[in-house]
RNA sequence: GGGCCGGUAGCUCAACCAGGCAGAGCAGCGGGCUUUUAACCCGAAGGUUGUGGGUUCGAUUCCCACCCGGCCCA
């Protein structure tokens, strides 16, 4: 697109058509709009920490400089009281024509939404406000669309999610959510650091979907000639790495799963996946617990938060559930893996799950979990010994038949976490995988494939070796509050608009 | 994929139910004001009512299709 057109785009509304002008206006006064650097000595969340207690009307000799976008505008004539937003917060600007002089006019002629930066005194007003006196200022971008409506922000979601820079800008909640987001991975990192795991990165591009029962985005590589995924999982590039003796490594990463959007969906979304040698799901119990609880403590303060006005708590032990047991105890029928095939589809049938043909008893029982366990759920519960026939990667219960060590974590109603004691026998892994193989024959697509080089990673040795894989996202809304994951992702797919197109 | 709700000025919202000149606040523009805090006062502007069709003398309003979004369900 030419620059014509992005002109003519701009001039079609009156506003914008104003602010070319102004640019225009401020070029042929020799002022750069657009200047290239700036130096800044002082931020506004640190001025009001060490000046939060000055009286009104008081000066402090301190000269600073700071820069940001300017919020909002109150003309007073020969006074001008501005409200500059930097990363840290808002302080206020207080230009007064008998100090800017000849400056004050084209002070005054700003807009709601310019960058500047400002240099001057830090001082206080009649009222008590601290402020920056402006002794000059320069604009470092002008803006030429306006900004949504001081009081009610932007509220259309559609618009927030489609222009997060103008959210952000606008809405303290949007940049307060960005910024919980951000503390939460931190923490995690922290967390897993101090425990001794190493951040790795493995490829998104596969050419088998793997570690997970989804859906994938297909793609092709032309030089290759090869058709390639987009991950769905991390877990077997990390597990080939516990092979090669990195014991204790994380990765967090996006995966992609080609599926519907909703308020607990994007289709790409951020997982945690650790792997740590010489352990098993019982040891990933304690991490998991243990990362939540110091991220809820570094974000939020506490373990007590509040989700969709219930209260709910973090706080340890968790709660501890058997699988079979859980569904057994909402069918109120005995189930267990071994059980009678008949009996398990009557069951579920009868306690209104709805099946499909060709269901075993542990994907009967892993439907039913869902539909009558898993929404009645609310602080973090570990449910635990899933089926066999739904957990191709997860070892076997060394004392229960039919069951493997694995748990999921449950909180509000959906799944926060999943781990497993990894199984590491490469003659078994094989029959797993084969039966999962056989199933993807009989119709299920999103069933896991053979996976021939990480047989033969695990023939080369993996370690008894706990996993556990968590979602990011899932986590941040919980210490956020917010009840839309779109609302954490800072830009949420959504069709495209209609000039994309 | 289905049901319900929404889309009106740059933004936040009226008017729609029951068809009759499309309004307000903020922002912007012009003017006034030396301590404002959503500043205030005066003035003049600003609209393809999501898109396309239909009904009607007349459609933002009623009907149909489509687009985008939200919530719920699958």
């Amino acid at each position: 697109m030419g620059d014509g057109d992005e002109r003519s785009s701009l001039d079609e509304n009156r506003l914008t058509a104003a602010r070319l002008a102004k640019v225009d206006r401020l070029r042929d006064a020799g002022v750069e709009p657009y200047p290239y650097r700036f130096e800044r000595t002082a931020f506004a969340a640190d001025l009001h920490d060490r000046h939060g207690d000055l009286g009104s009307g008081a000066t402090t000799d301190e000269q600073v400089v700071v820069a940001g976008r300017l919020m909002g505008m109150r003309d007073m004539g020969s006074l001008v009281f501005g409200v500059l937003l930097d990363p840290s917060g808002r302080i206020q600007l207080f230009a007064d024509e008998s100090v800017l002089e000849g400056g004050f006019a084209a002070f005054s002629d700003l807009d709601v939404g310019d960058w500047i930066g400002v240099a001057g005194e830090v001082m206080t007003t009649r009222r008590g406000e601290l402020s920056i006196r402006v002794e000059g200022f320069t604009l470092l971008a002008k803006g030429l669309r306006p900004l949504p409506e001081k009081w009610h922000g932007l509220k259309d979601i559609e618009q927030r999610h489609r222009q997060r820079y103008v959210d952000l800008v606008v809405n303290e909640r949007a940049r307060r959510t960005a910024a919980k987001r951000i503390a939460t991975i931190e923490s995690l990192r922290r967390s897993l650091s101090d425990r001794g795991f190493v951040e790795v990165e493995t490829p998104t591009l596969h050419t088998l979907p793997t570690g997970g029962h989804a859906l994938p985005f297909e793609t092709h590589h032309d030089a290759l000639g090869i058709d390639m995924y987009l991950r769905i999982a991390l877990e077997l590039h990390l597990k080939r790495l516990v092979v090669g003796g990195m014991e204790r490594v994380f990765e967090i990463g996006r995966v992609f799963r080609n599926e519907g959007v909703s308020t607990i969906h994007n289709p790409e979304f951020t997982m945690l996946e650790v792997y740590q040698g010489l352990a098993d799901y019982t040891d990933m119990i304690v991490l998991t617990e243990a990362l939540v609880i110091e991220a809820a403590t570094a974000v939020h303060g506490g373990t007590e938060i509040e989700f969709k006005g219930k209260d709910l708590s973090l706080a340890a032990p968790w709660d501890r559930l058997d699988f079979f047991g859980s569904v057994a105890e909402a069918t109120g029928t005995d189930w267990t893996p071994d059980m009678d095939l008949e009996t398990a589809r009557s069951s579920a049938t009868a306690a209104g799950v709805s099946i499909e043909q060709g269901w075993g008893v542990g994907k009967l029982a892993a439907e039913a979990f869902e539909t009558l366990v898993e929404p009645t759920l609310w602080n973090p519960t570990f449910v635990l010994n899933h089926p066999k026939e739904i957990s191709p990667l997860a070892r076997e219960h060394r004392s229960r038949p039919g069951v493997v060590e694995r748990f999921e974590v449950i909180v509000a109603g959906t799944e926060l976490a999943n781990a497993f004691s990894e199984l590491n026998d490469p003659v078994e892994q094989r029959r797993r995988f084969e039966a999962q193989v056989a199933a993807r024959s009989a119709g299920d697509v999103e069933a896991h494939p053979m996976d021939e080089d990480y047989l033969r990673a695990l023939e080369y040795g993996l370690p008894p070796t706990g996993g556990m894989g968590m979602g990011v996202d899932r986590l941040v809304m919980l210490l956020t509050g917010e009840e839309s994951v779109r609302e954490v992702i800072l830009f949420p797919h959504l069709r495209p608009e209609a000039s994309d197109l």
